[in-house]
DNA sequence: GTAGCTGCAAACTCTTTGCAACTCT
DNA sequence: AGAGTTGCAAAGAGTTTGCAGCTAC
């Protein structure tokens, strides 16, 4: 049984074909997939998975946090495994998305949100750049 | 002439009353409206505009970079003019939007792209916190 | 057994677009 | 005059939902 299962399992989620289907293909993605992608992904594996149901599954994964959902300036969402925390750099001329972590940065933040009077309980970056030749 | 407006100019476009009122509104608008709030704001002041043009509008602005959408994660876009670069910090309890400012934050975001190989181009930061009582 | 899940299709929300009329330069 | 802009309504994309049947627990 996959973690992603388990915390399913724990959640008190009832583990059908179809989300075993949508969560291996999630937790074998290496990219950041659009619903339309996780729902061809899992037709290859099961023909007779709907989008309702992957949309429905999404966002419960999404409420649970097993999975972080972005909003890219492109009018639609993409997924990923919530594994460990990172951060993302879009590469403005190929679209490629780059992840990266930076201790530092983790510390910016909250000494940020601190001085402003708050206390941190999420942050998303997003860098956008182009290749250095 | 606003500043907006000379800025519109200088890119070829045509001052008709429609954009005239929007970069009113967006120019008087001290929060992050929805296309929806600009609408409305605008036909406060000209009955006749209608959501279609103001689209359109926003999309040139986007465009020519006089203007920032935000995707945060709500299923639509939300507009301020660019002025000045900072980054929200967004209250979870209220939705209330608060801007920063942190020079230590940009040099990091510069250096952190460099190390990966970039040039800096484009960079969001979102905060989400609790305020602290 | 039953609460929860599914596929289907219809509905909904946000956004874009074709068109004929109009307007800024 | 002519290219660009507008309002309208229709269409498009992405997402949600009501329903009847099905399934995990």
């Amino acid at each position: 049984m996959s973690e992603l299962e388990t915390k399913c399992a724990a959640a008190g989620l009832k583990m059908t074909d179809q989300r075993r289907v949508i969560l291996q293909v999630l937790d074998t993605s290496e990219d950041h997939p659009s619903v339309e992608d996780v729902y061809e992904r899992a037709k290859d594996i099961d023909k007779s998975i709907s989008i309702a149901t992957v949309y429905r599954t999404l966002n419960l994964l999404d409420e649970l946090d097993l999975v972080i959902r972005h909003e890219f300036q492109e009018g639609y969402s993409r997924y990923e495994v919530n594994w460990d925390h990172h951060h993302h750099l879009v590469d403005l001329e190929t679209g490629e998305v780059i992840e990266f972590q930076n201790e530092e940065l983790e510390e910016l933040k909250v000494k940020i949100a601190r001085e402003l009077g708050y206390d941190l309980v999420d942050h998303r970056l997003e860098l956008y750049g182009k290749k250095i030749r």
